[in-house]
DNA sequence: AGCACGCCGACT
DNA sequence: GTCGGCGTGCTC
């Protein structure tokens, strides 16, 4: 009848347009597949989508034409699987998803022709001497030259890999006009990713007893979730690297899954040690260039590793045979912002529908991963001791009730005299305190007054650094001001409670000539900001760090010896149910941070609640101990991982509108026996960002469908247009 | 999210 | 008269 075929599209949208597919209708003589990317018109101006099945039912409707097809370019049949689930999952449209899949990718569009390297001049190089005067032969130069010398184009990364050599050298050369770039058709494949293996890496024997477990589990070749646990310093990535090796053998594709951006470069050195090649890194501050170059060779099937930050969850592999999530307590792989997706269930979702092997490493296993384990759901492999036989730190409880501490000084006189032995020992200190900042609160000493931020409901903290009132919620700025708003004094204000800076101020005090380095998010900015810390630690040009949250992952300081836990009790209150488990985490994590290549390290803990159980379990090293507690604890109320959590979040700049639409919901809400409806509650934050605030909290128990009964309730309710409405399912920020 | 359309007030 | 504010609704 008629020439064109209908297809339905998920179209790649943003999450705030309720409905991604579309129909678009596409010339007969082209029979397209699922999962094939195209480009089609979506109101005034052209998207990317994929396309999701033939329509057979004819819609009454006008229906555009599909504008291109990118051929050769196809999500697998598995990637379409996931990003339906996801979607449900989260309460999110697939274009959401999809958008997350092509990655904002003007992608493929410009047809992607890599650059590959020649060489321009006769590869005498007794000869260049002549053409060039100014010409120094240096050793990564003639490296270049060397291998150029073949006739094949070679490709950048390439030449960087088997030179050794930086980009900067190569346009050096380019300058020179001794090489020249040229375009490299995009069908000259990537050379066999080769596995050398260091054969100098030898592993112990529990190491080896885990990577031969862990062998046979993979060899069922489907689905099984493994959980990795070794306290740090045993040695859990070499035996992870051995998985990944047996992967690549099976010419397959693995994913490691870091909790943050910055700690990939480090990890990338370690492979490139063990593998003689760097893996491939994706994270969302990747380069335009970078990000299509490396996106188009996931979906060609040439890359082999890829490391990278929760996105990379999302990258269209063709032949995926491992996952693996690193540090898989840690909360950075619970996505805040936009779609809101946890990337370690997501990893272990992405695992069960491509059926095959995930490991979870960690020295401190979320309580969902550890009654995983409990109930045989998942394998447990454990690494008992360290590597060179490294002890564990001892520990020691300062309950500060009983010490009496001068006015605004935070270091008791046991943690001080430790500092001075630990630092006349020539050994690194590490002071742990999670508060960014000078001070966290500004006060008016004459009536009382405290600074608050002006679109959130928190106080604003203190930066000496750069002498601003900074707001920790939505990130506002602003001068200190010489008059109190309240009393109309002047320079009345004083500063409450201490941050890294202030006991930067204290330290100084005692220790006046020492080198001391502050590491929050506030001065690690960029993963070079980093790197080039983690050098002068390596060269002994650092006496003491002092830290928030930020230095509790995976770095190890080999002369760190001392650590000392500020306000232990602070992490603990929080009103969040995570609030003890990721207090203990990251405690437990900074104490493994002390003592490793055979000295022994002494972890100083002061707190003003040394019977809580958490302190008490993590002064016993008794992480086990402290997950049992925990989990009882959990179970009894019915929270995850024993029953469901989910969150609604209601926002609007119109405080009345929202009231009433929130009222309006509470009446709807649904009546089931095991599921619990609370709210609406003004959010902790009630004002944010200009925006009102409520939260509903939905409670159920493990077998409920609770985004079913979400569903059920809330899409059936219109939405004014002024209101936003986001679903949190499992939430772990309660702000 | 964009963007259009439409309805209202206030200007050269 | 028309320019521009933003409240409302749609995108195959």
């Amino acid at each position: 009848m008629s020439n064109q075929f209908i297809y339905s599209v998920i179209v790649s949208l943003h999450k705030s347009v309720p409905q991604s597919t579309f129909d678009y209708a596409c010339h007969k003589i082209q029979k397209l597949e699922a999962g094939q990317i195209v480009k089609v018109p979506f109101g005034k101006k052209a998207t990317w989508g994929v396309i999701e099945k033939l329509q057979e039912d004819r819609k009454d409707i006008q229906i555009k034409q599909i504008i291109k097809v990118f051929d050769g370019y196809i999500l697998s049949g598995y990637l379409m699987r996931f990003i339906n689930w996801v979607a449900e999952w989260n309460f999110t449209s697939k274009g959401s998803v999809l958008k997350l899949v092509l990655s904002n990718i003007d992608i493929i569009e410009k047809e992607n022709k890599p650059i590959g390297w020649i060489i321009n001049t006769n590869p005498d190089i007794s000869k260049l001497k002549k053409l060039f005067p100014n010409f120094k032969l240096t050793k990564k130069r003639k490296q270049i030259i060397r291998t150029l010398s073949q006739t094949k184009p070679i490709l950048t990364k390439e030449l960087i890999d088997q030179t050794g050599a930086s980009k900067r050298t190569i346009s050096e050369l380019e300058k020179l006009n001794i090489i020249n770039s040229m375009e490299v058709s995009s069908d000259i494949s990537l050379p066999e990713f080769k596995v050398l293996r260091n054969s100098n890496i030898i592993l112990n024997n529990s190491q080896r007893n885990a990577v031969e477990k862990i062998n046979r589990i993979k060899s069922n070749n489907k689905f099984d979730a493994v959980l990795l646990d070794g306290l740090t310093g045993s040695g859990k990535t070499e035996v992870y690297f051995e998985i990944i090796a047996e992967t690549l053998k099976q010419g397959k594709q693995a994913l490691v899954l870091l909790p943050e951006i910055y700690l990939s470069s480090e990890w990338s050195m370690r492979f490139k040690n063990s593998f003689g090649i760097t893996p491939l890194v994706w994270h969302s501050n990747l380069s335009k260039k970078v990000r299509r170059e490396t996106w188009d060779q996931i979906i060609k099937g040439k890359v082999n590793v890829i490391v990278g930050a929760r996105s990379a969850l999302f990258l269209p592999f063709r032949t995926l045979g491992l996952i693996v999530i690193d540090e898989e307590h840690d909360h950075s792989f619970k996505q805040e912002e936009g779609v809101l997706y946890n990337a370690r269930d997501m990893g272990i979702i992405r695992a069960k529908i491509e059926n095959i092997p995930v490991i979870l490493s960690t020295a401190t296993p979320s309580l969902e991963t550890w009654q995983n384990t409990q109930t045989k759901k998942f394998a447990h492999i454990e690494l008992p001791e360290r590597i060179g036989d490294a002890e564990l730190p001892r520990v020691k409880l300062i309950d500060m009730k009983g010490v009496n501490l001068p006015y605004n000084k935070w270091i008791s006189p046991t943690l001080k005299d430790e500092i001075s032995k630990n630092l006349v020992n020539r050994n690194l200190t590490l002071l742990f305190l999670n508060r960014r900042g000078y001070a966290p609160l500004k006060l008016c000493s004459s009536c009382g007054y405290r600074l608050g931020c002006k679109n959130c409901q928190s106080w604003l903290v203190e930066h000496k650094k750069n002498n601003l009132l900074i707001c920790h919620q939505c990130g506002i700025q602003q001068k200190l001001p010489e008059i109190c708003d309240e009393c109309s004094e002047k320079e009345t204000f004083i500063s409450c409670g201490p941050g890294v800076e202030r006991l930067e101020e204290e330290i100084l005090d005692y220790f006046p000539d020492i080198r001391i380095e502050i590491l929050s998010s506030d001065t690690i900015q960029s993963s070079e900001i980093m790197n080039d810390f983690l050098k002068r630690i390596r060269n002994g040009k650092i006496d003491l760090i002092i830290g928030t949250q930020i230095i509790s992952k995976g770095h190890n300081f080999k002369n760190l010896t001392l650590v000392g836990v500020i306000d232990a009790d602070m992490s603990l209150s929080g009103g969040d149910l995570r609030a003890s488990e990721k207090a203990f985490q990251v405690l437990h994590q900074v104490s493994g941070r002390a003592g490793r290549e055979n000295k022994k390290g002494l972890v100083v803990i002061q707190t003003y609640d040394p019977k809580n159980q958490v302190i008490e379990a993590l002064s016993k090293n008794n992480r086990d101990e402290f997950l049992k507690i925990e989990s009882k604890h959990r179970k009894e109320i019915n929270l995850p991982p024993f029953g469901k959590l989910a969150a609604i979040i209601i926002s609007s700049k119109n405080q009345r509108e929202l009231e009433a639409f929130s009222i309006n919901l509470k009446k709807k809400s649904p009546s089931f026996q095991n599921v619990m409806i609370l709210g609406p509650a003004p959010a902790p934050m009630y004002y944010l960002r200009g925006k009102y605030r409520y939260r509903f909290l939905i409670k159920s128990t493990k077998e409920v469908n609770i985004q079913k009964v979400i569903k059920d309730w809330v899409y059936k309710i219109k939405i004014p247009y002024t209101i936003k409405l986001v679903v949190d399912i499992d939430p772990y920020s309660f702000l």
